[in-house]
DNA sequence: AAATAAGTCAAGCGTTTGTTTGAAATGTCT
DNA sequence: AGACATTTCAAACAAACGCTTGACTTATTT
């Protein structure tokens, strides 16, 4: 019988536990639709323990993506870097390492939730949470950018521009997995096999990237 | 002298101010960190007004799509059937009959704040919005759908749902316009040019959707 | 076993949320 | 000008918001 009070047992892992139930919220609603009370409820944890543990609402989140951020853009780092004293890297194989650790999330439910929340935050309009892209995305973002600038020569940085744009575009919406393309095309598919998805999604990409300069 | 109480000067146009400011609003943050006195307080109206004309918070919002979606949803199902009686579309011409005219919205203000609200707004993972998505897109994606399902026959199911995700996602994220891509790329370009921007969108899309199948 | 630190608790802080009320002001019609 | 419907108003509703308090329980150290 799972006690509903948890008076006093202090076990120690109601930080884990709201890092989880966040986790899990933010993945299936906004930021600002999610509450800290929904959180802590979620958690069986009580409201203080959260401003105890984190400080704000927002720390919250900051503390999400450290969690589960870190190994991932040391992983791409690593993959980018091997591409950098290549003469031709092959385009494909650079958008897999891009996309690849972003995607490949699905080893725990936490992680597949991290990769809905992750995308969620990345696509908010608020300008609070626009920092927290920025902060943690920009170092691989700019080793990214200055990768593709190279292997597409025939690009005007106008051009680059507006595909980088179809790229991310892309990234965020099948990483948020929302559900509203299923409901069009009116079967059971998801964005969750992502071992087929990432080959066929450096294909798609890849190519789009690789077509003639309209200007 | 502009005056900061409107008492009683009727003039009539309550809703309409009320539409505008929870457009902008809304293509700057959240439908959950918008709040109806936010809205009420830009329109310089009272906030019993907003609930006198359209009852609740979400109504607005429904208000706000059908005023801008009707006409652009009737040009894009114009557009699209004109190829259906057609051997073999051409695609980069099927994906601007689709994307132009949700993307090419410069003709006023509220219509360029409207472009980023509706990206917002079908981005949002919360399920009260997704319902919206549904209702005012469905009619048009499921003929677009077919419409690339039967130009691109060498994609499996599988492939053609991980290649709409692909082109929606570019969609959605160029249009949400949200500055988090000029922060990484470093420079002070937009995606408001649409008549250039449409070209090269199609460009990618395109190329993308006719690579080879993987599977 | 006493002292200190770390964690959890119910309760409440002031503020904001979406929405409602009933009266007052305006517009329209005869 | 009088009557009736439409619109706007200040004020308030209960509920929920992020966050804080101070007492209390557990864990660690000595």
């Amino acid at each position: 019988m799972r006690r509903k009070s948890r008076t006093g047992d202090g076990d120690g892992n109601t930080r884990q536990r709201i890092l989880d139930a966040a986790e899990r919220l933010l993945a299936e609603k906004s930021y600002h639709a999610v509450s800290t009370r929904m959180i802590t409820e979620a958690a069986e944890a009580n409201t203080a323990a959260l401003h105890y543990h984190f400080g704000t609402k927002e720390a919250v989140v900051q503390a999400i993506f450290e969690r589960r951020l870190g190994p991932i853009n040391r992983k791409r780092i690593k993959l980018l870097d091997a591409f950098e004293n290549q003469q031709e890297p092959d385009l494909e194989e650079v958008l897999k390492a891009f996309i690849g650790p972003t995607l490949m999330l699905n080893a725990s439910e936490g992680e597949r939730y991290f990769k809905m929340l992750s995308s969620n935050i990345s696509m908010d309009p608020s300008e609070e949470l626009r920092r927290f892209s920025f902060d943690f995305y920009r170092e691989v973002g700019e080793k990214f950018v200055r990768l593709i600038a190279r292997v597409c020569p025939h690009l005007t940085p106008e051009e680059l521009f507006w595909r980088m744009g179809c790229v991310y575009g892309a990234m965020v919406y099948i990483r948020a997995d929302n559900g509203r393309l299923q409901l069009i095309l009116g079967h059971e598919l998801s964005f969750r096999n992502d071992t087929r998805g990432l080959e066929m999604m450096a294909r798609f990409l890849a190519a789009g990237l690789k077509a003639p300069a309209v200007f």
